[in-house]
DNA sequence: TTTATATGAAACCTTTTGGTGTTATGTCAA
DNA sequence: TTGACATAACACCAAAAGGTTTCATATAAA
């Protein structure tokens, strides 16, 4: 899977630790943006600003209910970058490599 | 694998499209700024600023040759990040999570 | 030794990023 | 219906990012 320029809006969003650390939050469960910015010393609107990023990103999706706004994450994007990088595989981990291509050509 | 804070100088070298070209022409093997900088539409001091953030994330290894300078492809630094985002792998591939862990435990 | 080459390094500029505080709006609950 | 709550939507700011041009320095080659 080479570079894509699509790749973009997710790489920048994994860019910021502020963001994967709420991408590991959304791992265990959705949840809306005042329980989100409850775990960080950093104001709302703050937080707001990142979740717009991962959600341009794809790596999050928001569904109004009510007064509150659900994040939830959103793996597939996460994939992405996740295969860009496990291109390189074949540098450190070659018995997973082969096993890899085993099982995605059964 | 957690969100670590000393992956930033990783996810900070992978935020930038030139520095992802840049790793991936890297794997193909060492070459020097000249070089590099020969395949962008962009000037050779931009390029060395990108190759130092590179750098700084461990991504790349500098080693002196005459009046030239090889940037080598690092790719220990990928595993980093490709770890921390594997981590999410159970969303989107349980077949291969299912492997992973018996290779790991055998 | 002179000249060309490969790079480093500094000064500068514009745009983006990551924050803040304030105000407006829609929804739930008393 | 009134008040509290969850969020959106500014306007604003400082610092970092991503470029540029210019100049200095070290090495190779003529």
């Amino acid at each position: 899977m080479p570079a894509s320029h699509q790749d973009q809006p997710v790489f920048r969003a994994l860019a910021d630790p502020t963001r994967r650390a709420i991408i590991a939050m959304l791992s265990d469960g959705p949840r809306p943006i005042a329980d989100i910015a409850a775990e960080f010393d950093m104001t709302r609107p703050a937080i707001a600003k990142h979740l717009a990023i991962l959600k341009e990103g794809g790596v999050i999706s928001v569904e109004a209910q009510g007064r509150e706004r659900i994040n939830r994450l959103n793996p597939q994007a996460l994939k992405t970058a996740a295969d860009w990088l496990n291109t390189f595989d074949r540098f450190w981990d070659d018995r997973l490599a082969a096993l890899k291509s085993l099982v995605e050509t059964s």
